[in-house]
DNA sequence: CTTGACTCTGAAGTTAGCTTTAGGGTTTAT
DNA sequence: ATAAACCCTAAAGCTAACTTCAGAGTCAAG
């Protein structure tokens, strides 16, 4: 098929795809007399699990080393595969942790600000920004 | 002060101080005969100011509005502070729950996979990404 | 046979927030 | 008086993941 099905079907948009082969995600498909980029649905398959890695979080060099493992899945071990997946968990999660401290703080100011129509010369969100205590 | 001075004592880097200035956060300040930065102890209020609004999520461009509104208080209102800081809360939020649905999306498949030595020939992990039923 | 949809390439552009580089003056301490 | 530490500029580089552009060839339908 031609990379405007590949993408169609993948939901990917074909510079996207064309980057991934430049990127070495996906390996150079064989080309048709016109020059034109053939690809098998297995390549279909490689951009299905791109895509899914890239969805639960892994980067595009990451996705690159799963697919490395999925296309020699016999020279790996579920061992291997599930540590990459609770590495990225905790990375998640270390990110989410983040977002909340930085919500909870906000919050807070937030909250005890009046919120109201008067001018903002006491804002208290103001003052907390700047650093004054209370 | 100078701008090494100034960079101390609000915790950025000389450099990040200077770039703050090409983008329109800070002020040009007026310069000495030798043509060095001359920095009064507002702009110091002013960096931290903006290292405070970038610690709870805001983007520069957002902390460049922030501050516009903060040098000129009287002629905001709190409940414009207050829609900001809410409107960022909410971005916050959502941007937790995107990476709780990543993270609940691999960890039920990576929960599912036994972990072990053997070949990842039959990884549930790996087919879960490609995209099979189980 | 022509028109519109599709494909090709390589390079440059995008966003965010800096950092680095190259080359050259100034200040301060000893 | 000299060396370390500091300051200046403009421009380029960095990361990530694409997107856009310019210019040109190919294919399918009517």
């Amino acid at each position: 098929m031609r990379i405007g099905e590949l993408a169609r079907e993948s939901g990917l948009a074909v510079e996207t795809v064309r980057y991934y082969e430049k990127e070495g995600l996906i390996a150079a498909p064989p080309r048709s007399p016109a020059g034109y980029r053939d690809y098998s649905s297995l390549t279909l398959h490689y951009l299905n699990f791109i895509r899914s890695a890239k969805a639960v979080g892994f980067s595009l060099k990451e996705c690159r080393d799963l697919l490395a493992i999925f296309v020699s899945r016999d020279a790996h071990t579920c061992a291997e595969v599930k540590g990459l997946s609770e590495e990225k968990l905790t990375q998640l999660e270390q990110q989410m942790e983040a977002l909340q401290r930085m919500h909870q703080t906000l919050k807070a100011i937030s909250d005890a600000c009046c919120g109201g129509d008067e001018s903002a010369v006491n804002c208290s969100i103001l003052d907390q920004l700047e650093g004054k205590k209370p």
